[in-house]
DNA sequence: ACCTATTATCGTTATATTGCGATATAACTT
DNA sequence: AAGTTATATCGCAATATAACGATAATAGGT
């Protein structure tokens, strides 16, 4: 079947998911890193950066896009890309607010 | 052709994108919650929890286990699962780590 | 030893993702 | 307007994932 049941979940659930989809892919994480690092980087250096082709990478910027995790705005010929500050804000609160659910328990009762 | 060329990136952004994978499914991450929750639960009790099939809780608790997300301890005839604690503690860092590589930075000269 | 309850694995089907060549689209240059 | 450069989209092939029924494996009770 193949096809997630997103209804037997909550709505953060398949929000967190969905997130982390975004994240999960090594070439995403590279894209995201260099425009965290760069504060906005175009197309063309991605191509030069990572190794893969154009088609591929314009492809993994869409999906970044389409999540609003990155924005783009046309610089010229070529195209600025940046993180979406508001989206970064609420990606990490989710994360976060995953990760601390445990640091609240003692840590040791468990099997 | 559907194949990760995980060659061309660092160690790290594969780590990165590998745990974002185990995160990329609502099942995955109720079933985290769930744990997170209750620290530590029977495979039997997510069954009734989630609506999915015993078979595919299995598989997901399986790919959970692989990555040492969790760990499990046989509990007479069924099955305890938890959190693992060190784990946790690496992959919090990890996302934290590029959380953080962007609040250093002046958040408006952006796109 | 046999039955029962619980979890794991196998095999299959349906769908999704990755990657890229080829082509289309858009904008600047001269 | 023709050429150049940069990015986006299309279409395809290869692989990966999600879900589950059927079946195997394991442990406890009687």
């Amino acid at each position: 079947m193949g096809i997630t049941k997103t209804d037997l979940f909550t709505k953060e659930q398949n929000e967190l998911a969905l997130i982390a989809k975004a994240f999960a892919h090594p070439a995403r994480i590279a894209i995201i890193q260099h425009l965290l690092k760069t504060n906005a980087c175009i197309n063309g250096d991605l191509v030069q950066e990572l190794g893969l082709a154009q088609a591929t990478i314009s492809q993994h910027l869409k999906e970044l896009k389409n999540l609003n995790i990155i924005q783009g705005s046309i610089e010229g010929v070529s195209m600025s890309y940046c993180i979406n500050p508001s989206t970064w804000k609420k990606i990490k609160d989710l994360f976060n607010g995953l990760f601390d659910q445990y640091d609240l328990k003692g840590k040791s009762n468990c099997c």
